[in-house]
DNA sequence: GCCGTTTTCGGCCCGACTGTTTTCAGTCG
């Protein structure tokens, strides 16, 4: 029983009981639901400690529910919620249009209960009988039932943002639109998107609307209004425009932008301060006194301007009404890459093509850093080949400086695949696990500080192992390794990679609180993935990182320090 | 069911679009 699955049966509560039409309680269970999935902390650790009350949004009721669930695996009081209504509600929420009321009256009706039922009366035109839903209603159920299959879907942020920017200079062209902005998650920058949020200000409404519901990659238009459209395209992307007047672009950003439980915790505020906020802007009684720029509303909310990363409501808002918030590290901050692999193991690019891309890209700095050891299967060195490489790369000076660098393998003991007398002969090594992922907790955890306790190891790599969208990382002690890494002077990666961005930008948080540096390092196998540097540095910036939290950021004289240490 | 520079009781974010009804509930974000 983990966080996640502790929340998982929280929303369903949250579910069932809005079916039933219970009111606040459902507000609740899901409030409760988020603390507990965007933990840190082992909900068991926390419970042990007597300390569950203490969360926010949970208290005597649900803190003792969680208890049951921790210690029997099993909630009663769940048990019996779901007997009176068993339905598999996880597989029809995913359907368009289907929500718990509309869930709830289906299986009243006609007793259905999953997907195949579902699309089996509607089939058979069973549910425009029901009154309260018509033709229309049992046309777009089947329509989404048949399209929950592939949906469902959310797409990595690095290989989405490339679309978004595309479809945004197409608006951006358009003579009638005057202002334009991505919102949404991927303003925040989170490592997956459900869906592309798009806002803009346009002469003409209509004309934007028709135009951007026929754009030639819509697939379907879901949803077609004067301010607001919403589109599938064809590579199953959803995306909604929505159209504001100029002296609401601000407001409307903001609440576009999210997240969503921060832009509530926001609205709160707004109603502590007797104000009220919406996407048309802050009001107090009918008097509007901010929508024009972000800045203003968070300044009139007392609050010092949050940039879109740090929008997830884990404590930004606080630090803002206290005028705390870190001094993010910019993007143009970072000035080189930590980690890339060139044709001499299994990347596609000469050292050569990697440094030339490097200096295009207007950086100063990177660490050619192929796979050594015994990792075969990525082609990696020998001792020979990389004396030969070594040579190879010291040559080179070329306004960027090149560090010498080596990805090697962390054993199963938690010994290195490379032997001390090739590693202290290169400028920086990297120590990364590639195997053995199924070790307990413990194991993991040793087998990294035992890596760490090399001297010449100054990095770790993709630190939990995990594939976005494929395989969840491994759980590992972070304070033991927090203190290891700050007592040896190792340095955490957040690997770049959109795939991985491991660490996560909450463990980049807890990295940072703990004085742990952290190096960016973009893995490329080939001079295209170079550009995901921005990608780990928006993943230091939702960590709550700083310029002097990050060793890209170093001088080259305190980076080589750095590593020398 | 939770929570408090309005409160230990009385609130709980806000608005667009759709479809089915004729004033609104449900869904979505």
């Amino acid at each position: 029983m983990n966080n996640k699955k502790i929340a998982e049966v929280l929303y369903e509560i949250a579910e069932i009981l809005e079916m039933k039409n219970v009111k606040f309680k459902p507000w609740a269970y899901r409030k409760a639901a988020q603390t507990i999935e965007s933990l840190n902390e082992d909900v068991k650790d926390i419970l042990k400690e007597g300390k569950l009350e203490e969360l926010p949004g949970i208290g005597e009721s649900i803190a003792k529910k969680i208890r049951e669930l921790i210690e029997t695996g099993k909630l009663r009081y769940y048990e019996k919620l779901k007997k009176g209504i068993p339905v598999k509600l996880a597989e029809l929420e995913k359907v368009e249009g289907l929500g718990p009321k509309r869930i709830k009256l289906l299986y009243d009706k006609l007793n259905i209960k999953d997907l195949k039922q579902l699309k089996k009366a509607a089939k058979k035109g069973k549910i425009r009988k029901i009154k309260s839903l018509g033709e229309k209603v049992e046309k777009n159920i089947l329509e989404g039932a048949e399209f929950v299959k592939k949906s469902g879907k959310r797409f990595l942020l690095g290989m989405i943002l490339g679309e978004a920017e595309e479809i945004k200079e197409l608006l951006r062209k358009r003579k009638e639109i005057t202002k334009i902005e991505l919102a949404g998650s991927l303003r925040r920058m989170k490592e997956t998107i459900g869906d592309l949020d798009i806002l803009a200000v346009s002469k003409d409404n209509k004309k934007t609307m028709d135009f951007f519901c026929g754009m030639s990659t819509v697939q379907r238009v879901l949803a077609k209004g004067n301010t607001k459209s919403s589109v599938r395209l064809k590579n199953d992307v959803h995306v909604d425009l929505r159209l504001v007047n100029e002296n609401e672009f601000g407001s409307a950003l903001q609440y576009f932008t999210g997240s969503k439980q921060h832009s509530i915790e926001l609205r709160k505020i707004a109603i502590g301060k007797k104000m009220k906020l919406s996407e048309y802007g802050l009001f107090k009684g009918k008097k509007k006194i901010a929508g024009e720029s972000e800045i203003n509303v968070y300044g009139k909310l007392g609050l010092q301007y949050i940039e879109p990363e740090l929008r997830e409501n884990i404590g930004e808002i606080e630090a803002a009404k206290k005028k705390k918030l870190p001094k993010l590290v910019k993007y143009g901050d970072v000035k080189g890459d930590l980690h890339m692999h060139t044709n001499w193991s299994d990347g596609r690019n000469t050292i050569k093509e990697m440094v030339e891309q490097t200096k295009r890209l207007g950086n100063k700095f990177i660490a050619i850093t192929d796979h050594a050891g015994d990792l075969k299967i990525a082609g990696a060195l020998s001792d020979k080949q990389i004396l030969k490489q070594m040579k190879e790369v010291n040559k080179i000076s070329d306004g960027v400086k090149v560090f010498y660098g080596l990805e090697v393998n962390i054993k199963k003991n938690g010994d290195l695949d490379v032997g001390d007398s090739i590693l202290k002969k290169v400028d920086v090594v990297i120590a990364s696990i590639h195997s053995g992922f199924r070790q307990s907790r413990d194991l993991l955890t040793k087998r990294i500080l035992k890596a760490m306790d090399n001297k010449y190891v100054k990095i770790i790599a993709h630190p939990t192992g995990r594939i976005l969208l494929g395989r969840r990382g491994y759980e590992l002690n972070f304070n033991k390794i927090f203190k290891k890494a700050m007592d040896n002077g190792v340095a955490l990666e957040v690997n770049a990679f959109p795939a991985r961005l491991d660490l996560d930008y909450l463990n980049v948080k807890n990295a940072v609180e703990n004085k742990v540096k952290i190096s960016i390092g973009t893995d490329a196998h080939n001079i295209d993935q170079l550009k995901f540097l921005k990608l780990g540095t928006s993943v230091a910036r939702r960590g709550w990182a700083e310029k002097k939290d990050i060793i890209n950021c170093f001088s080259i004289g305190k980076l080589t320090k750095f590593f020398e240490r």
